[in-house]
DNA sequence: ATAAATTTTCAGTAATTACTGAAAATTTAG
DNA sequence: CTAAATTTTCAGTAATTACTGAAAATTTAT
């Protein structure tokens, strides 16, 4: 396999699994871009790259600078504006966990905290909604909580220790 | 916050969060529904309760059954078929980390193994190609082994040691 | 076997989400 | 300042995804 077709096979590839961490396509293709590349980007390389429009690529990078994981660079003597991207997987892994536990999983918990401490009319309908609900709050929130802190250990948390406690 | 408007919220919010585990709103609704229900539900009744056509209905059932979340329940005496959910919250997350791992997690890292063993043909860029997916490869492979065997731990892998353990 | 009950399928339609492209806004250079 | 370069916005459109409803298929009872 050739340069070209493996990076071709790498942004797409990438790119689909936006799905997986939240993010729409476009976005995900960007951030693969920009991950792999050697120097910062402008946005008329970007859109010509991966063949979408100024609009669009606008819109996209926008979001990936809100989710903290491109910066915009400014090169001297350049009128345009260039963009990066994080290039530390374990960072990445980070900032992304971070903001999906913020944006969904967080209000999420809220919920499941307000139904399950409704009052118990003693039916079994209502003992049942709170039972479970109860569990899967509990569940979520210490999942949640584990994510952060893992992926908050900034020393390769993954490589070490972890992985032989587990078994 | 009475029985209806708590079970309506829950059911709303869990099948909101549909894509966070990667399955369909209707589809996240009918398990919801089943998972706080006291009793098997025929067809007739979810569709009833969620507002969804039968042929709606049956779909996404027949993918929650694919999942392995839910089953067909045979009630002597009922022409009907009646659906429960598995009603442990540890085994449905085990289910859904490893359905997720198969589906879609395990193609991705076969891409990165792929694309991360190109031959090094010294220029910068193949460098770096190589470089970051190497990384990306090895995050994701040690990802989603430790999220296999923390799910499989089948005694409360999440309540114990572990939180203590990352501290 | 026949017929009623029930489920599945799927073509058509609706709803949602993503993308374009050009106009408007902003920035930069002279 | 003016004008060129660049970016942003957003109404309109395209693409994707989800849903309906009725016909076809299947199952069950007699």
């Amino acid at each position: 396999m050739e340069y070209k077709e493996a990076k071709d096979k790498f942004i797409n590839t990438w790119g689909s699994l936006g799905s997986l961490w939240g993010i729409n396509k476009a976005m995900a293709q960007i951030q693969s871009l920009l991950f792999i590349s050697t120097k910062p980007l402008s946005m008329e390389e970007i859109m010509e790259e991966l063949h979408i429009s100024r609009g669009n690529t606008s819109m996209n990078i926008r979001q990936l600078i809100d989710w903290g994981i491109v910066t915009k660079e400014l090169i001297p003597g350049e009128r345009k504006e260039f963009f990066t991207t994080e290039k530390d997987v374990q960072e990445l892994a980070r900032i992304v966990a971070k903001e999906r536990s913020r944006r969904e999983i967080k209000p999420v918990i809220k919920v499941l905290e307000e139904v399950s401490t409704i009052k118990d009319d003693g039916t079994e309908k209502t003992r049942e909604l709170i039972k479970q609900t109860k569990a899967l709050h509990d569940l979520a929130a210490t999942a949640d909580s584990m994510l952060n802190k893992m992926v908050n250990q900034k020393q390769n948390w993954i490589t070490k220790s972890i992985l032989k406690f587990v078994k």
